[in-house]
DNA sequence: TTAAATTATAGCACTTGAGCCATAATGCGA
DNA sequence: TCGCATTATGGCTCAAGTGCTATAATTTAA
């Protein structure tokens, strides 16, 4: 009896948007020029996430985007302010 | 032997900014007279998962929220255009 | 008031975000 | 070239996001 294969669920990981928001944010970084770790600090964050995030290898929460933003001492329109 | 309580981590679940931008999804669903449902098909997410952000229950990652915005047909910008 | 539509919850499974710590890789100025 | 600063990665852990399905609760229309 062949064991059930378990039914595979599509989990949305947007390569393009996360690139594009990964660049933005190193921009909008190298503008203030602050470093990672600068930047982890300011947000709470830590500098492993905000590295992933510029590498664009995890996909950050919501949370993680408004202390972004106020790491960056910088509006939520700002910070999306990109295109895909 | 008391068992070693495990470090705890400080999570961010940022209520207030959470919150916002749940009333502000839901007003420009209101505004285009969809349903959750309607949006879940647009967006490729679940009805589940729409239900629980504008509920406040989870903490949607950015790719959700792309997904969301082209459900809408909207721009990142306008999905981001409220105050928390 | 009732039935239908819509929204909210619940629970399970699986995947993954993020903290934490260490180390490797890379960039860069002296 | 050689350190130092900065960035990228790796591995572990645990909490949590999302899919999926079902059901409850609430709202709306007749």
């Amino acid at each position: 009896m062949k064991k059930r294969q378990p039914k595979k669920r599509k989990l949305i990981f947007d390569q393009a948007g996360l690139t594009a928001f990964a660049g933005h944010l190193k921009n909008l970084r190298a503008k203030q020029q602050i470093t990672q770790e600068q930047l982890a600090y300011k947000s709470g964050l830590t500098l492993s996430t905000i590295a992933r995030i510029e590498t664009v290898k995890i996909n950050p929460t919501l949370s993680t985007i408004f202390v972004l933003a106020r790491g960056l001492d910088i509006d939520l329109k700002e910070l999306f302010d990109f295109t895909v």
